[in-house]
DNA sequence: GCGACTTCCATTTTT
DNA sequence: TGGAAGTCGC
């Protein structure tokens, strides 16, 4: 409290005087020493062009964090501050910590959050200079598919050659490089290209859907970045604004922008160059969406005299870990050569298990997370289970459910991408947003009004022909006639009358209480209480949409004095949520079970890649050139870069796949990763003979499918008691005479006392304070502290 | 217009 | 396997 009115009353003198706040350095001083010297360089390095290159574990997301606050203590206004970040939860997270330092008020005015949902809230602000209601509806992916096959089949192509996703994908490569549809189609390469692919005509689909979009009012997750870039090209005063605004622009994770990305950031930032891009090349993991690794090797050109900062020293994982991870990543040849050490302790191997089958997979994996928690008393949440698909998260599931461990899903079906919430959700788009054709289709007949397919594409057929969009015409038969009987009319009308009184009390009641109206009167919580008593299933979809009713209620009172949180404020960026961004305080005491790409960012104690074959990682789809090879490897760099301790990899011999067995070859990733940092093992079996699996010597995977060799039988409890102990640091002896007010010896930091203990077993962590370094945080595993 | 039925087809990652 | 699209009889 007191802080920041002294802080307010500095910032007035600031305004007025630039020059560096010496009262305020004590207060930075307590987190610049947290810093190692390179960290501290790039975090007081604000001014200019700079580029952090992170390594994986190198405390990107606390540099980061440390320089915003920093820019704040040096007297820049927050107002001025935008932090473009990849995911919504990193941003509400740094803005959390932010607040930690300087004060949540000021760390709230901080423009922070993804290139899509930041640009969103400006497009909004200007819509009406591109021709949007300033409500317009963001399109996912469904709904944008959804729209192509309407045109598709309006355009009689055939939809075997034009398939939706295909189109889509075309389409959004075209606006990630800031094509319009009329330059798609005068483009002699792009045409050369469809020509090829016999699909000819898909200029004219991008050109038919770009107007649908219009004038539905709805723009795409890829025209979110497409008309920021018109909206700054064509208009300046908006662009001059904007770089007024954003004097100091961060971007996180800068190795997976792609080209509209990068040319926004160029445009805003180019009134002031103070522009701070931190990424890993290593790293880039989302070319297939337009990311381009050219950005990082490119910034040398745009700012000749930015600054470079390397971080290199992880912080995270053992030195075996790291080490594994080097020797995979070396493999490319497209990188910026750096070297990540760590001055953490060696660690154990890394174990490589084979099993028979994906569901033996499922269990040993299972089985061994049971055994470490059991035996270390770690909590659930330090484990991960990390795979190439999210089709594989099954035999998992079943395996972890049967030992009755606690797990979450990430990814896979989002809460928002449910059939009953997107039905509500139509709903509310419809109010917020009549013109919105997606989901007037899905809602126009459900619940069940006899309004059927024929009828609709009547009505589509007419909007079509009359230039309008379908909520006009069923607004007004009589200026657009529309082939559709006299009784159907009726119900049509019915359903327009309940949509506008929706929309007429959009901005009069707060988003609850005209969702609840919503959710009533259109008969969609009746339907799904019809089926309640059909199955759990159905049970469950009631209580989504009472969670859904539920995050409302909590949304509008979260509302500031006099202010109306309206139904159309939710909706703004219900689109852009994912899951992860759904996630509750951290309460949760799970293992975590996710994608190799959405575990980007995130770090786990004990973490398990399966699924290690050949086909399945590297995916099929991802051989055949060198450059999507690479990427598959850096995909690979970045699971194992997310442990701390323990990694382990797994593979099946053979895969049920589309209701059949399939052999399976282990990945070649397993041969590229330095036998030394490797320890293969033959899970013990209950079944006997049937282990292929040779002992420990035998190196080459490729060949180890079928060579017979008789493994040593170990009995299962005993193999386990092998495993913990494996896992037991050395010097566990010491952990014990470590506690609160022991004097100890640091390798680096020299002589210490200790103030804290946190965390239990391998996790065991002291603060120590020395003397000459501050305060410090140390995993026992790692410190190899001497007692004195 | 609607629901029950059959058939077909998949196979990557996500804001 | 399982979800989506197409077919058929009311």
């Amino acid at each position: 409290m007191l802080r920041t009115s002294v802080k307010s009353r500095l910032q007035a003198v600031y305004a007025q005087k630039k020059f560096v706040p010496l009262i305020l350095s004590p207060i930075c001083m307590s987190y610049l020493d947290e810093l190692n010297e390179s960290q501290r360089i790039a975090v007081e390095h604000i001014y200019g062009p700079s580029m952090v290159i992170a390594g994986a574990g190198s405390g990107k997301t606390r540099v980061l964090t440390f320089r915003i606050a920093y820019m704040i203590e040096q007297g820049i206004d927050p107002f001025n501050i935008m932090a473009l970040t990849f995911t919504n939860k990193a941003a509400r997270e740094m803005t959390e910590r932010i607040g930690k330092i300087t004060g949540a008020s000021e760390a709230k005015n901080i423009t922070m959050g993804t290139f899509h949902s930041v640009f969103s809230r400006i497009l909004r602000y200007n819509a009406d200079r591109l021709g949007f209601p300033s409500n317009f509806t963001i399109y996912d992916t469904q709904d944008s598919k959804s729209l192509i096959k309407d045109i598709i089949k309006e355009f009689a192509l055939d939809d075997k050659t034009y398939k939706a996703s295909g189109v889509l994908n075309r389409i959004s490569a075209a606006k990630n490089n800031l094509i319009s549809a009329e330059a798609y189609c005068n483009n002699d390469e792009i045409q050369g290209e469809d020509r090829m692919s016999r699909r000819p005509e898909i200029g004219r689909i991008y050109l038919q859907y770009a107007n649908r979009c219009q004038k539905a009012g709805a723009m795409d997750f890829d025209d979110l970045l497409y008309f920021t870039n018109v909206l700054l090209t064509e208009h300046p005063d908006v662009l001059h604004y904007y770089q007024q605004k954003f004097k100091y622009i961060l971007v996180d994770e800068y190795q997976d922008t792609n080209f509209a990305q990068y040319l926004i950031v160029k445009k805003l930032a180019a009134a002031y160059e103070n522009l701070c891009v931190v990424g890993d090349d290593a790293q880039s993991i989302y070319s297939f969406r337009g990311a381009n690794i050219e950005n990082i090797l490119n910034f040398r050109k745009d700012y000749p005299d930015f600054h470079l900062f390397k971080l290199e020293q992880n912080y995270r994982s053992t030195q075996t870990i790291v080490d594994a991870a080097n020797s995979v990543i070396q493999r490319n040849q497209d990188q910026i050569k750096k070297v990540v050490w760590t001055e953490n302790g060696k660690g154990k191997p890394i174990s490589v298990v084979r099993t028979l089958t994906d569901n033996e997979e499922g269990r040993v994996i299972a089985g061994k997370i049971f055994e470490v928690q059991e035996a270390l008393g770690s909590s659930y949440n330090d484990f991960a289970i990390l795979y190439r698909t999210n089709k594989q998260s099954r035999s998992f599931e079943e395996a972890l459910r049967k030992l009755n461990i606690p797990y979450k899903i990430y990814g896979g079906l989002s809460f928002y991408q449910r059939k009953e919430i997107k039905d509500v959700l139509a709903y509310f788009r419809l109010a917020a947003n009549p013109r919105d054709e997606e989901a007037l289709k899905r809602v126009i007949n459900y619940p069940k009004r006899g309004i059927g397919k024929t009828s609709v594409e009547n009505l589509i057929i007419s909007a079509g022909r009359n230039g309008v969009s379908m909520w006009e015409v069923l607004c007004d038969f009589t200026a657009y006639p529309t082939d559709v009987s006299t009784s159907t009319r009726q119900k049509m009308h019915e359903f327009t009358v309940m949509v506008q009184s929706f929309q007429a009390e959009l901005n009069k009641v707060d988003a609850y209480t005209l969702a609840e109206r919503i959710v009533k009167s259109s008969g969609i919580l009746a339907e799904l209480h019809q089926d309640k008593d059909k199955g759990p299933e159905e049970m469950e979809r009631i209580q989504n949409v009472e969670e859904l009713l539920a995050g409302l209620l909590e949304f509008t009172k979260g509302a500031e004095e006099d202010e109306l949180k309206t139904l159309s404020d939710f909706l703004m960026d219900v689109a852009l949520l994912t899951d992860a961004d759904q996630e509750k305080t951290e309460e949760k005491n799970h293992v975590s079970l996710m994608t190799i790409h959405s575990s980007k960012g995130l770090e786990f104690p004990y973490v398990y890649i399966v699924g290690m074959e050949e086909n399945l990682f590297p995916s099929q789809l991802s051989t055949s050139s060198r450059t999507e090879l690479e990427e598959e490897r850096r995909l690979f760099y970045v699971a194992i870069t997310r442990a701390m301790l323990s990694c382990t990899l797994s593979y099946a011999g053979t895969r049920f796949l589309w209701n059949q067995s399939l052999k399976s070859e282990p990945s070649r990733f397993l041969n590229e990763i330095d036998a030394q940092y490797l320890q293969l093992e033959s899970p013990a079996r209950s079944l006997g003979g049937k282990s292929l699996m040779g002992g420990g010597m035998d190196r080459s995977f490729t060949g180890g499918l079928n060579t017979k060799m008789n493994p040593p039988v170990i009995p299962k409890s005993f193999k386990s008691l092998q495993d913990v102990s494996a896992q037991r640091p050395s010097n566990q002896g010491n952990f014990d005479q470590i506690m609160v007010g022991t004097n100890v010896e640091h390798s680096r930091f020299g002589k210490g006392r200790v103030t804290k203990i946190e965390g239990a077993g391998a996790d065991k962590k002291a603060v120590i304070f020395f003397p000459h370094h501050g305060s410090k945080t140390v995993l026992l595993q790692f410190a190899n502290l001497k007692v004195i």
